[in-house]
DNA sequence: CAAAATAATGAACGACATTCATTTTGTGGT
DNA sequence: ACCACAAAATGAATGTCGTTCATTATTTTG
């Protein structure tokens, strides 16, 4: 029956080391899954480990440094390993629908992943090597590789953040009237799409449509 | 000589009404285009225009709604003529360029965009009647259109994210040894690329890919 | 064993977006 | 013409957030 509260701890270096990149990252990472991006605030990861915020600063850098600790390991759900036993059409697109899954939940990270160098993310860097195989083993030449994973990755960053659009985005309201093309064909897309969601519809054809114009690229290359 | 002080304006209702959202968003675009994204704060744009910062909630209803004006005139920025009297092909090309270029210069609201309802944005509307009427006319059946704008546009969104990007963004630095295959493409990629920077050799690979694509995809359904 | 590096606390700071009470002025209705 | 109300400004105040700093205690190093 001795201390019932969680006993303050006092300011000083504690014996065992309260923190560390793992278990920063870690705490970020949940409350990402609770509360979601607005709710990743240094305060609120601090009070997760029972820490005051300002303690984080012996780990990290700022909170940019964080959220690319927490870049790398998101990275780590997204799938490539169909680049390892599949055609390269169907690893493209495995990989594809995958990555943009995860960064369809991690949406915010999109902007940040543009500036933010490779250097320091081992996982970001394990996902490119296997890329780069499966694109080498399908006979692609080496200066090739790069800019078409490029290219390939920006059009899933910019489908993630599609998929976090409203619905009715497109909804031309009062002004329909004026924009009577355009109107038609939101209308008529909703109706063919169907089940599939818009954003869904749109990432399949433009995932196939890239995949086919690259394998053309690529044939016409190598003729 | 009188007042050579500018007369601090006593509180109450001006006369002549000092703001409007034509002026906000005027003040807002000079300071992004001085000062740059970071230094678009609702206390800047209030100093521009000499006015108390809380003067600006009587127009808007956030820094949100003022980010949507701003985000609007940016889109007359984008270049779609084209669209009007030559080839698809060349039209979606020039319109692409033309609007990834524009929204590298303002890559802040990129992620913006995909959230923001078209509804209350003419000039956004403006742009996609003209581009739909493209397509028409190009002879896309009219469910396909929107489809295939949305995986241009986040093509082109995820494109103007990557030219921010700094030029050694994939260096692998002290890891490279563990990542033989993408190193020697990043290599092999940086020196094809000669003059042209590598964000542009991947944009101009994925958008001829995909323009490729598509327009297999349009001979398909139509055949 | 002394010195220095490390890792915590807690107070404080400076931005920033936003709200509110207050004041003044324009406007629409009788 | 008057009056009530809406509109549009000021200035003070708030709360959140990232970050810095002085201080303290502990571990590590020479």
């Amino acid at each position: 029956m001795t201390a019932t509260t969680p006993a303050p701890r006092r300011a000083g270096r504690p014996p065992r080391s309260l923190l560390s990149k793992d278990s920063i990252t870690g705490a970020a990472l949940a409350l990402i899954e609770s509360e979601g991006y607005e709710g990743l605030t240094m305060s609120a990861v601090a009070r997760r480990l029972r820490v005051a915020p300002s303690a984080l600063y012996n780990h990290a850098e700022s909170k940019r440094e964080v959220l690319g600790w927490v870049q790398d390991h998101v990275m780590t759900m997204v799938e490539f390993d169909a680049f390892a036993d599949r055609p390269w059409d169907e690893a493209v697109r495995r990989w594809a629908w995958s990555y943009r899954a995860v960064f369809a939940r991690h949406a915010p990270l999109v902007p940040v992943i543009a500036v933010l160098p490779v250097t320091d993310a081992p996982e970001t860097l394990r996902m490119y090597e296997e890329v780069a195989r499966g694109f080498q083993r399908a006979g692609w030449p080496e200066d090739r590789i790069v800019p078409a994973i490029v290219a390939l990755e920006s059009f899933i960053y910019g489908s993630a953040l599609d998929v976090t659009a409203p619905g009715d985005i497109f909804d031309s309201g009062a002004l329909a009237d004026a924009f009577p093309v355009f109107t038609a064909a939101v209308r008529s897309a909703a109706a063919a799409a169907g089940t599939e969601s818009a954003a869904d519809a749109a990432f399949r054809a433009g995932l196939d449509g890239m995949i086919a114009g690259l394998r053309q690229q690529l044939a016409a290359s190598t003729s």
